[in-house]
DNA sequence: TTCATTTCTTGTCCTAGTTCAATGCATGCG
DNA sequence: CGCATGCATTGAACTAGGACAAGAAATGAA
């Protein structure tokens, strides 16, 4: 059951098999049915999950009450919006929901504290997948910026595969930030060829 | 001399004197000149600077050869390609420049490394301010896909007051991911209201 | 001061992507 | 089973912003 979590933490520190004790015996399984809402705007986030089965997304809604997706989490992978909330007592502007029945590890921010008294060089392993989801976002960044709608559903097809037979299509165009009936023109169009 | 990067570094976490000296002895004060390249596509990063003077400027270039800036630093701002190069031994995929007469507080990684096992307590201011980086970061994800050029513009006069009187326009234009032409038909537009 | 280089502006034409609306297709639910 | 709701597709009209070109203004080096 913790195999794969203590995997995943491990991949850019080694910790001992006591470390990774205390690691486990923090983390709290947490099943979440499909379509709930896990976190909402003006919320605090109290929550950081690791996903072991299911998928979610994190995003965003608009002045026009459009929603921009940010990220979606599948098995493997952290959600959680730590960015502001904990540090700046700023209430969140990101929504968080479940698109499966999802089953995850959770720390709250009060364990979280806890495995970092307990075993500092969790510390670290924080810092470095943090360091990484920034990288990612920077790159998504320049590649929203800088390339095209049919570009953009390529790459994206490349980097999720599994992702585009798992949700709905106009998720995956709000992620690309185009709208729904255009990714639909630009798949008729890729078909074609 | 030290007195603003000591504020800049216990913003989160509270370092006593000692810890203070262990950091301010590790820092490498650099100057650079204006317009020099600090980091090219294909190198490793091997700085993580403290600006102490100057502004800089982070970007990639596309495929067509267009520049798109994902970053100014100013004063009291950290700027580096940290994301991948370090742990993951890929080269960077982004530029880094200055663009006044800088003057800089640098680590390189050994002397980061240096200081985490001297003061472990480190890792975890380092470990916020990656977070908040990963915050603005995905806030400018959010704006660049849902707001239009206008909005986009004013927002960014609002949150870099001082920066549309040190950089050039067109550099403006590229952290917004708009055409430079563009930009200057925007600002006369807002300049008839 | 002068010349050169870079930056900014303005106009015209063009296109990628949007918006709106209609239709067909699935899927889940009583 | 039939119905309702959400999802994907397609088309037509529209628009925000881009590309290109030419000139004006600012900056800077000799």
């Amino acid at each position: 059951m913790y195999s794969q979590v203590n995997k995943n933490i491990s991949r850019y520190v080694t910790f001992d098999v006591n470390e990774l004790e205390i690691f486990n015996s923090l983390l709290e399984y947490t099943a979440v049915p499909k379509k709930t809402n896990m976190l909402q705007e003006g919320e605090m986030c109290n929550f950081e999950a690791y996903v072991i089965k299911g998928c979610v997304r994190k995003y965003y809604i608009d002045a026009n009450g459009f929603e921009v997706i940010l990220q979606f989490a599948i098995e493997n992978a952290w959600i959680s919006d730590i960015s502001f909330s904990i540090y700046e007592d700023k209430p969140s502007r990101v929504y968080i929901e479940t698109l499966e029945d999802c089953e995850f590890f959770m720390f709250s921010p009060e364990t979280k504290e806890e495995l970092f008294n307990k075993a500092p060089k969790f510390e670290r392993a924080f810092r470095i997948l943090m360091q990484r989801s920034l990288a990612v976002t920077q790159d998504r960044l320049f590649t929203t910026i800088s390339k095209s709608a049919t570009e953009k559903y390529l790459e994206f097809l490349e980097q999720y595969p599994t992702l585009s037979q798992r949700v709905a299509q106009h998720y995956i165009a709000s992620y690309l930030g185009i709208s729904a009936e255009f990714l639909s023109k630009v798949r008729t169009k890729i078909a074609k060829i």
